[in-house]
DNA sequence: AACTATTCATAAGG
DNA sequence: TCCTTATGAATAGTT
């Protein structure tokens, strides 16, 4: 990259060797950081230049991956205790992964992803599963919509009484103030629904 | 780099989240090989793909560089690298365990199950993606079902051909036996279909 | 896995 | 160290 390649050996001109590394460096931190987000990868990277200078990234923790690096290499000085129950824990989360990838296929079948190597019959599965799911769903809507129009109209009902009622109080006692037998209800009193959720 | 640029976040889709990760993997180890050859540094990189798998590169010596790490950081470190990684391990069983749910709760969902806490927002949503969903699946299956039509027509014009052909050959010859003319095809000769599957 | 159109990284120069 | 630019590398999407 660049005006013209470069062989891979160590650059003699220290000038252009420390410039190179400098942006190489930041060429090489920023690679593992979008590794790390678009791949969900664990990366940790550890530079020192030749005269000592100190960088560092870790996506997660430096320590963390160190201890996993560890446990994966495989360092000397374990008892059996323990390498028998760092097995155990792996093979727990080798399950799991594979119930993650199980389940999230299965998701992705839902929604008609991933569906080309299907065959008839599991298409035809599927589709009976959608239905259910679809019909259940709606189901689920309308009641609860039937619910807040039910809401709804006892307030409304409520309110009209309450109107009704104030109206009745303004005839007897013939008061003069307008506003009260046309009331407008508060705005937080329709509120009923929206609180629910 | 290459067609269309990329948004820095989670590849969603996890092909080619896989993909990605083997590629800028391997770009990366070069990188931080190329770097150390070229500047004289010290890099060490550790990485975990998202399914624990382990790939490193030391210019020097991993265990080196993390003493040096640690030197540099100011951390003695050591003592708890055991419950460390143990910890590391649990921590790990969490999260697969959080994602499970998250996940299996998601397919319940599509199956229209555990509904009942949902709002109507959600249940929409739901229903859209159903209705997606069923789609993408059922012209899938016309899919299917048209190439097997027209498998079948294929195995059939053929074998008309051949009828055809042997019962002009039975006529020119006029042989005596009457069996040719009505040839049944075998068993397995209609069965492109399923052995493809 | 191979290909290719694009974007990216960076060597050289100021 | 930062800017610019020409050029080689890396790689995303596709087959």
């Amino acid at each position: 990259m660049g005006r013209g390649k470069v062989e891979l050996k160590r650059i003699e001109n220290s000038t252009s060797r420390q410039v190179t590394f400098s942006k190489r460096r930041n060429g090489l931190l920023k690679k593992a950081f979008e590794l790390s987000i678009l791949c969900e990868a664990d990366v940790s990277l550890i530079v020192f230049s030749p005269s000592g200078k100190f960088h560092q990234f870790a996506s997660h923790d430096m320590e963390r991956s160190v201890a996993r690096y560890r446990s994966e290499v495989g360092r000397p000085g374990q008892n059996d205790q323990r390498s028998r129950s760092l097995e155990f824990w792996k093979c727990e989360i080798e399950e799991l992964r594979k119930t993650i990838n199980k389940t999230e296929a299965q998701l992705r079948h839902f929604t008609g992803e991933d569906i080309e190597l299907l065959g008839l019959k599991e298409l035809k599965q599927l589709e009976r599963q959608l239905k259910t799911g679809a019909e259940r769903i709606r189901s689920k809507k309308k009641r609860v919509i039937s619910e807040h129009v039910s809401l709804l109209k006892s307030k409304l009902s409520d309110l009209q009484k309450e109107n009704a009622r104030l109206q009745k109080r303004v005839k007897l006692h013939e008061l003069p103030d307008a506003n009260v037998s046309s009331r407008i209800p508060e705005p937080n009193e329709c509120d009923a629904f929206h609180q629910r959720r």
